[in-house]
RNA sequence: GGCGGCGUACCCAAGUGGUUAAGGGAGAGGUCUGCAAAACCUCGAUGCGGCGGUUCGAAUCCGCCCGCCGCCUCCA
């Protein structure tokens, strides 16, 4: 069995054959740089984050493209209501970005193109359509002609007869087909633009895509990625201007991830229901986050809660215990070559359309089984084994960091909200141990309640007592 | 109105025709321990929103009904 991948357009698993040999190129829509990201844009950037780890783990040489939309009108009007320029903005929020992307523990794309950097690819993209008939000029504005596209619609399945049909959106009167979509606006006071052969302007928001997939990956290409809601209009309109362009597919596989709700109900800033990444990542674990959304399929909506990460971020917390009992017991893992089984199992989940769920449930199988070994002192094929699972958890992008490092670290987030330090935890471990070794068993205990009573546990282990949170 | 999705144990969540319905969290009992914690062992849905149907056999396919949601407009 091979890697299969649920494609849009197809509307069904197929089975993956790269265009090019051992080669996978794929590009995915990044963010648009006018605001912090919020933890829908994470579930994104760990779905293709995974995918692209994926790839790699299948010894593909993966070409990753994914693009900040550094120029639209949510950019322009935030600049203004800032009284600062659009390109302050956007280096703003791609550094912010850059902050949570590394906070995330993302993998860097090989490229990650702006579009304010490829005007003249676009303006060239353009330009073919317009000599191919495939886009008319109003006043300064360029616009698809969506009727002339015979096959427009095929990735949302929708019939243009229909969506006009249901058109309730404000008609600019000058286009042919309410469903024609601009390539190019004319600019208007202030706003960025550009010269043109068609006055000055700026692209519209789909074509920028076209141009720089195509830049970076030619046309077609492996896989084409975004968040569910990219689906229509925007993918669908890269899929005409692309391929009315240059009369071949755009991209062979579509792969959408699903939705982040918050409550059932999407994130919108008009609930107010927006959790940006770095208020959770101050809250939760980084890795806590990402076993959370892995525990769910890709294309699945998630409805997001507190208690979901708590859970998930003990969970994570459980495969780190295995491992440092590993390391304890096994500080130098030797020569040995990753459990081949491990990785099977892994890969077979995996192959069914990036089934992370599964993944992670073989992990947890493992870590039974592996403290079963541990506890009965056996090390035989120890050290392959954790060597499999440390594989599997870089391909999923958990287990990055050495097990202490993760357990201290929920402890430490832990002690600076109940106002606690370690000095004062220390100090009433010493003093427990004093009285316990006087036999005063249960003026030890009382001292153990309180300190459960403000979430740490003691754990009497052969090396002296230490400490968790609950 | 059109298109699409979802409803599995207390919570989260896999499973899309066939032995005992994964895994995590919470819970109960046990082993270990001065007592705990961790770890391990055992238990936990005779049933997968409801009702019919197809089939030797369905959580899985079909129909109807109930409930929830998304897209059709910028959106990951």
């Amino acid at each position: 069995m091979s890697l299969q991948i649920y494609s849009t357009l197809s509307g069904k698993k197929e089975e993956f054959v790269p265009l090019r040999g051992g080669e996978v190129r794929i590009y995915v829509c990044g963010v648009t740089v006018y605001d912090s990201s919020h933890i829908g844009h994470a579930r994104a950037l760990l779905t293709f984050d995974v995918i692209y780890r994926y790839l790699k783990f299948l010894d593909y040489r993966v070409i990753f493209v994914r693009n900040f939309t550094d120029l639209d009108d949510k950019i322009i009007r935030r600049a203004q209501e800032e009284g600062t320029t659009s390109e302050a903005i956007a280096a703003k929020y791609i550094e912010e970005f850059y902050q949570d992307s590394h906070a995330l523990g993302l993998l860097r794309p090989a490229q990650e193109p702006k579009a304010t950097e490829h005007i003249p690819e676009i303006i060239a993209l353009i330009r073919r359509l317009e000599e191919k008939g495939m886009a008319y000029q109003v006043d300064g504005d360029v616009f698809f002609p969506v009727e002339r596209f015979p096959e427009y619609g095929k990735l949302s399945r929708r019939k243009p007869e229909e969506l006009e049909a249901g058109a309730r959106i404000e008609v600019d009167e000058r286009k042919r087909s309410p469903l024609d979509f601009a390539l190019w606006k004319r600019s208007k006071e202030g706003e960025p633009s550009w010269e043109s052969p068609w006055g000055t302007g700026r692209p519209g928001w789909h074509i920028e895509c076209s141009a720089m997939s195509t830049r970076y990956l030619g046309q077609p290409f492996d896989i084409h990625g975004g968040g569910l809601d990219l689906v229509f209009p925007h993918h669908e309109n890269e899929i005409a201007q692309s391929e009315a362009a240059f009369d071949v597919p755009l991209a062979r596989y579509w792969i959408h991830n699903g939705f982040l709700n918050v409550n059932h109900e999407k994130m919108s800033k008009s609930l107010g229901n927006i959790y940006t990444v770095r208020e959770i990542l101050d809250l939760y674990e980084p890795e806590g986050l990402r076993h959370y959304f892995l525990s769910s399929h890709y294309r699945s909506p998630i409805d997001f809660s507190r208690q979901g990460l708590e859970e998930a971020e003990k969970a994570v917390e459980r495969i780190y215990e295995t491992m440092d009992r590993i390391q304890r017991c096994l500080p130098t893992p030797g020569p040995s070559r990753p459990d081949a089984g491990i990785l099977e199992g892994f890969r077979r989940e995996m192959d069914d359309d990036f089934n992370t769920p599964r993944a992670i449930a073989l992990i947890f199988d493992e870590v039974r089984s592996l403290n079963r070994l541990l506890d009965e002192g056996k090390t035989a094929g120890l050290a392959a084994r954790s060597l499999a699972l440390r594989a599997v958890g870089e391909t999923l992008g958990l287990l990055q960091r050495p097990p202490e490092m993760f357990l201290m670290n929920r402890r430490e987030r832990w002690i600076k909200k109940q106002g606690l330090s370690h000095a004062e935890i220390e100090d009433l471990i010493r003093k427990r141990d004093r009285v316990r070794k006087e036999k005063r068993y249960q003026e030890g205990d009382r001292i153990r309640e309180e300190l459960r009573a403000r979430g740490i546990v003691l754990e009497d282990t052969p090396g002296g007592t230490i400490w968790k949170v609950k």
